[in-house]
DNA sequence: TTGTACGCGTTATCAT
DNA sequence: ATGATAACGCGTACAA
């Protein structure tokens, strides 16, 4: 009987994780591991962090040791000692946007590969929701920042934080990636000539955006060196109000022209759609071309043709360039703007 | 001469924040804050996180001192205190399904109205990525998880940290949260038999996608139900796959039938465009329905009808049982099936 | 090759 | 009302 009892306490520490730590709620710490291999901490942090010599028979029990109590070194604690955590914070405008949301993606992943984590924040363009994540990133102490569309640029400017602003040029210091809107916005133009589209309109975004006025300033250089002209149609937003948007679209009749360029793909698709409920035939009557080349322009019919930006090639530019700023490499270049290229598909 | 260089001197310290900061990159501490103001550093701890006593005359030197010098808390000591970040991890497959973008989105905001931040993780449904996640998550100490569509069900079962699960069942002890899946199927099909399809096909989801295969079985029941026969074309990916699928879809024709219900938005935006492109009209000649609203339902013409699971509410469903789970509250119920609803637009 | 002792920025306890 | 100090878990000199 007795022996029957003894094998089944034996059982259990030899293989069962749980009966060390169900008593307490309590992650198990370097000490556990010190106490239950009976080596040093310094010894078992030298193994955890490949950091100078430990035998090949306590590498052995040090390792078994780990894994019977589920032990994962405290990062809250490594980045009080080394004053920066292994996290790099993303703040982003809105997620309901594809392109931003292929991009936070894309960035995560990146950052994954590189060994960081990511702390996310969407802001809804809220300046005070920006300034909030801003201090909060400052608290968790992150080695880096990436910023979408910031609209903190006196704030930025202070930071000490390694900063990556995409699309927004912040000041001469900070680095800048972004497509090549300017670039774009002439290729839209041209390519609309091409179909031979002759009454041009263009949706115009958001003045606060950015990389928007350099498309529509680059669609615009492109027309007065072609000496054509076209009429604007601005948008408040990218998206929110558009979406709602089921009457009228501006003062003008849209519905007149027959080559259209909208400054970005969720308000081009926005467009298809309202032209083809009123039975506007495209690409025969209308021609319409966006930009970002995010994935709903592939699900529309017809499918949108639209000036790519690669996602994938800025989300690791920026993960990349910021990654070398926080390991304290000096790059000259604060200015990076991606190629952008013509993708055509049926609504042109 | 000289009053006028002194006087510069104490513009610098009185509105200069650079001047205390510049030299060191590091953040100032709790210390920077003693030493400035005279007071000590327990009193500045009180002061910060109300705490305890502190006379309204320190607290005004404190204040200004916390702002001179751009003081922000070390969420990392904290989190080393207390052996707990004021972080939560979202675990998520990706952002390329709209839905999960929203969700991920709403997910963060409520954490940050609730004070949390967040940690995002995307897996792409790859097992040792989601197993990476949790390993980190644990790192970090985060006070909680919400993972989707895990495929970690003994892992997680495992895991000390509160867990809510969206979508899938892990066991009977970690919360789950859905969409009323099954009852969504049964609406999708009565809808169809209301709109007067008589060839009815399913596009069902892929096998590991629990949600889809609930939708698939409230579809199957409440069609013998009913008494009626449908087809069935099973998907493998949700998105990925689908998306460059522009040849073929299964082994049927898929324009031969009437009605169709596809087990979420974005594929069923996808068999729109199919129907679309071969000059089935819709709705007239085809029925589609998806399931999720989320918005790309809206973007696409006809506009998609679909079986609503409310984002937003599930969102703070999951937040809500997260934390209320973090701050020690005992929930009996382990299931929380969020109601469905029909949203009718142009496909049908 | 290993162990001891200290510092990182916080918070909490206890004394003043 | 305020201050001194121990503790949290980890990493690293430095001593053994």
């Amino acid at each position: 009987m007795t022996h029957i009892v003894i094998r089944v306490v034996n059982i259990f520490f030899n293989h069962c994780v749980t009966c060390y730590t169900e008593e307490g709620a309590i992650d198990s710490s370097i000490r556990d591991i010190s106490k239950a291999t009976g080596l040093s901490i310094a010894t078992i942090s030298r193994y955890i962090n490949d950091s100078g010599y430990v035998s090949s028979e306590s590498a052995e029990v040090i390792k078994k040791a780990i894994k019977e109590l589920d032990y994962v070194p405290n990062e809250n604690a490594r980045a009080v000692f080394k004053n920066s955590s292994n996290l790099i914070g993303i703040v982003v405008s809105s997620l309901s946007n594809p392109f931003f949301a292929e991009m936070t993606m894309h960035l995560e992943e990146k950052a994954q590969e590189r060994g960081y984590g990511v702390i996310l924040f969407t802001t809804n363009d809220d300046i005070d929701k920006e300034r909030e994540a801003i201090r909060l990133l400052k608290g968790y102490r992150v080695k880096g920042i990436i910023t979408t569309r910031t609209q903190l640029k006196s704030e930025m400017s202070k930071l000490k934080t390694p900063i990556v602003s995409f699309e927004t040029e912040v000041n001469d210091k900070i680095i800048t990636v972004a497509a090549d809107n300017f670039k774009g916005g002439q290729l839209a133009l041209k390519h609309l000539l091409e179909r031979g589209c002759k009454k041009i309109l263009h949706i115009r975004g958001p003045k606060s955006f950015e990389a928007a006025e350099l498309r529509y300033l680059g669609f615009k250089d492109e027309a007065k060196r072609q000496n054509v002209n076209f009429d604007i149609v601005q948008f408040d937003s990218d998206f929110h109000v558009a979406y709602n948007l089921e009457e009228n679209i501006g003062d003008k009749d849209i519905t007149e022209y027959d080559g259209i360029f909208v400054f970005n793909d969720i308000a081009a698709v926005l467009i298809l759609r309202y032209l083809l409920k009123r039975g506007v035939n495209i690409p025969k009557e209308t021609k319409v071309i966006g930009f970002d080349n995010s994935y709903i322009g592939g699900l529309s019919y017809p499918s949108l043709t639209t000036i790519e930006q690669s996602v994938d090639g800025i989300a690791s530019k920026c993960i990349n360039l910021l990654l070398d700023l926080v390991e304290g490499k000096n790059i000259k270049e604060k200015r990076f703007y991606d190629p952008v290229k013509l993708i055509q598909r049926e609504s042109t």
